[in-house]
DNA sequence: ACCTCGATAAAACGGTTGTTCAATATTAAA
DNA sequence: TTTAATATTGAACAACCGTTTTATCGAGGT
């Protein structure tokens, strides 16, 4: 501890620059498509140099799992001071939207990984349910967990559909993309989107504490 | 045309029993890690044998593509006039609920196939908004054509995560899933999720014709 | 009976993958 | 200055990819 006990040779941080490089491709491409060679190109070094630095490709993703969900943190506890809005900081460009995208292509794969994400923003979710969010409050629910996840659901929904919507809209970026689709989630929000039910429909007097009991209701989507 | 003009040697359809084996591995894994020669061993042939057939497997896909296309439009047809709900066809086993999961790894792949399939279901959802869907009918827009993006949206959302909610919840299959989240979603629809808004919110009076103006008010999703 | 043609399998081919190896360069410590 | 350790590269490796090639077999037409 005495003596620097620094990297010898190297660029400044060469193995952070891999793997910054790394949590881009792999934000852009998914983890299948992006190769140890683009990542190598992307920061301009050897593929094996990428190898000597994290062992291999899957602890390379290790590591950047750990270091989007820092960071992450990080930024979110800098903007719950700031004046930014966090959703803004997210849908323009920037290391946020990176990350966020990191974290949609994470939970797509199936492995491990996507699950601690998932699982983590149930987590605030559910929390924000209960203390509010922004000035909002939301009705309660006996089954706090599973409405936690459906708006959990939701709110990443938008994102990961986005380049599909983009073209069905004829909107050309995710901003774009989004701002012609919140008010209409806004909207849902506060009113729902039916205007009326069929007679016999369950639930019909649902209070605006909702305690929805019945697990098998006619649903309303997915007519497809 | 007078003789009978099949196959000469060939078991009874073989190219049939490669395109099923296929769009099951493709439903299951995507495309990019299904491989030709999992195809070939999951259909019992070789792998040159599925090259054969359908040329590359770029064009196996889109024979597949086609494939799911018409075999779900003519599934549609006869549960319209059936007792069986199509969600429930959906989601319990079956040729139905493969052909959906090899719809949704179509939208999540970068890929044109995943946009035709994307926009006939807006399409279908648009449809339902103005005509009612199951004695259902649904409060109208000005921006129709976000409002079924949104909706579609909404209605693929579950699906795509549902191996994330499986783990969250503690359920053991899409059915377990489904039930435990459709009294909620069934909630937003008609109620929203909304109890109180800060002052100064934005389209505060909605009325049950909605028609959202302003873009870019606060969101109330993606705390995280 | 012969011939033709498609179905099929087995093997091989060129390319790409993640990873390893050997060699070189560079710097910190002795 | 010598030594040891690390950073780095370029080449090579085995495995796997989609595809091609070669060969065999069997059914129909003539």
């Amino acid at each position: 501890m005495s003596s620097t006990k620094r990297a010898p040779h190297s660029a400044p941080e060469t193995a952070d620059r891999i793997r910054d490089a790394a949590i881009a491709e792999f934000a852009a491409h998914g983890f299948v498509k992006t190769t140890v060679r683009k990542i190598a190109t992307a920061a301009g070094v050897s593929p094996g140099l990428v190898i000597h630095h994290f062992g291999s490709k899957d602890a390379l993703r290790v590591a950047c799992d750990e270091h989007v969900f820092a960071q992450s943190a990080e930024i979110k506890k800098e903007n719950a001071t700031a004046s930014t809005p966090l959703i803004a900081e997210m849908v323009s460009d920037g290391p946020m939207r990176t990350y966020v995208e990191y974290f949609l292509k994470s939970i797509l794969d199936p492995s491990e990984h996507g699950q601690r994400f998932f699982d983590h923003h149930v987590e605030v979710v559910e929390n924000a349910i209960e203390e509010g969010f922004a000035g909002y409050t939301f009705r309660q629910s006996d089954d706090r967990r599973a409405r936690a996840t459906m708006i959990a659901m939701l709110s990443i929904a938008p994102m990961l559909v986005e380049p599909r919507v983009r073209r069905v809209l004829g909107t050309e970026d995710l901003e774009g993309s989004m701002a012609r689709l919140i008010p209409h989630f806004f909207d849902l929000y506060r009113n729902g989107i039916l205007e009326s039910a069929p007679e016999g429909a369950p639930g019909h007097g649902y209070g605006p504490k909702a305690t929805p009991g019945s697990p098998h209701d006619p649903p309303t989507d997915e007519s497809d």
